[in-house]
DNA sequence: ACTCGATGTAAATGTCCCTTTACATAAGGT
DNA sequence: ACCTTATGTAAAGGGACATTTACATCGAGT
């Protein structure tokens, strides 16, 4: 899975650490997540797409 | 997180190992997704999705 | 030079996803 | 009655997700 929130993270001007409190997760969380070190669960790839407002194939994609 | 599993096999009419045929998971592992033992990856939704020709969220809703 | 925020990374730990094997029940067709 | 298909469920195991604590580097600012 690739993604865009590194990105998407820039254009808002968010800190990895100001990304992680807004999912209520850990910063190592959203930094292994950015640096593709493994894949977000379902339900946290929901609220990342809630937090930034976008369908969840617009931030994620195969490969 | 629901998920409208059931209806969308039941709309094609495929069994469970159908459907895990085509995701290329076993059987046990979409009836309990569909009964709501576990969320997939989100890898295999994505493949989900792509098996049913719609969009991650058309299929999983949160709660 | 020093501090501070931001980021990358590591180890240890606990939980969750997905597997295989297996058993059970219900429904339908022969 | 028997067989087959579909479904639900359980246990055990491996690998993936997410946590906490911790240390390191880098750039910006004072």
């Amino acid at each position: 899975m690739k993604n865009r929130l590194k990105v998407l993270r820039a254009e808002r001007d968010w800190s990895q650490q100001a990304l992680a409190d807004r999912l209520e997760v850990s910063r190592q969380s959203v930094n292994a997540i950015e640096t593709g070190k493994y894949d977000p669960s379902l339900p946290l790839a929901f609220k990342i797409a809630e937090v930034f407002g976008l369908p969840i194939e617009e931030i994620f994609m195969p490969r």
